[in-house]
DNA sequence: TAGATTGTTAATCGATTAACAATC
DNA sequence: TAGATTGTTAATCGATTAACAATC
């Protein structure tokens, strides 16, 4: 166990990989595992995989493993997920409607409080237990839950706009579907998810027939 | 320009995030930008834009900027983007169908030619123009139109098995929404696009308040 | 010309891998 | 004990940044 600088954040980003797959493996019934096996899952080295948990502490046995319950709930611990969060999505187009009917988010831990749009022909449409709400509500009900983390499925223009109502309101973590970067003081996290980008990533690497 | 060891994968998946950016720019009637500007826009050091670029071509002028227009073209070149592709998406869920409903993918030149999934249920529901196919019927549609590139919004469990269907095909491109790595030959490429894991890594830096 | 900005080199920084003593 | 696998160190590899001559 090193105890030095702040563990990298593409260490941070690995995490949850390893914890699927851990839960995958437990759900199998299995009980031990290396970092050799759980690389070969992952197409991942086995070292990586070591040195990445050495910065959190030392979990596993030499000439053993790792004993999978034992490190799932250590990584649990580490990512902050002992505990449920409440979440927003803020557009309630086809993906913020998408967000709210996945059952992932609330099985990993993720209560969707709250949707909203400022399209006053969506605003009462009830979805999945919800009803979509209108934008000017956000303030609100951010406060109420204490919410800090919001997802965005606005179009791109409305995004920024968006982003400041939220950072204003204490969100500290953003999860954005929306095809541009969004400014944010420091201590404010941002994740995007660009599916037109990840597309064009990898046409360079096709061929023409 | 330099010529030796190919572009890092690294580099190749900034490129959208410059087009992006450069076509916001077009967008608002702008014709010359520089490597600081589009920097400043995207976060990113303005000698890491002019690194990347030079992987691929001299496209600016000294003490003058870059041409907007042409580094799009340049930078639609580079990644393939000058003829449309035809994308298949596997698993008509809340994901697969926001998909079909999405517009920026015919609006970036992606078009969607089928939507699959295994539910007879599912299987005849129109949306957007297409219509749900039974899964069967995915090697005829490959192969009909060539498909090179698919979406898979399927559970976690049917992903491989939709994938070796996929690879056998000829699908060179995957973007997968579905929980779990894919084991696909060294010559496909799979991106992840994975939601939980998103928030997963931001929750590590929240605080519980 | 003076000012601005490129493309490139070299230096720095950070991440991954290989190897192995420790030890279960 | 013999075999297996960890945690860690050092070496390698790769990516980013700083700096500047070239030049528009």
């Amino acid at each position: 166990m090193v105890s030095k600088s702040p563990p990298p954040d593409i260490v941070i980003g690995r995490l949850p990989i390893y914890l699927r797959a851990l839960e995958a493996l437990s759900a199998e019934a299995q009980e031990i595992t290396s970092s050799y096996e759980l690389g070969e899952r992952l197409g991942i080295s086995s070292a990586q995989i070591r040195k990445d948990l050495s910065h959190f502490g030392d979990f596993g046995k030499q000439g053993t493993g790792y004993e999978i319950s034992f490190l799932i709930e250590q990584l649990r611990q580490i990512l902050k997920l002992k505990e449920r969060w409440v979440v927003v999505v803020v557009g309630a187009g086809h993906v913020g409607q998408a967000l709210v009917n996945y059952r992932g988010f609330n099985e990993h831990g993720f209560d969707i409080v709250g949707i909203f749009d400022k399209d006053p022909v969506k605003v009462g449409k009830p979805i999945n237990g919800l009803v979509i709400r209108d934008d000017q509500e956000l303030p609100a009900v951010l406060n109420e839950y204490r919410v800090r983390i919001a997802m965005i499925a606005t179009p791109a223009v409305a995004a920024q706009e968006i982003t400041d109502v939220l950072v204003n309101c204490g969100v500290k973590a953003i999860l954005s579907y929306a095809p541009t970067m969004l400014s944010v003081p420091a201590d404010v996290r941002v994740q995007y998810i660009d599916p037109v980008a990840s597309l064009q990533h990898m046409t360079y690497y096709l061929n023409r027939d």
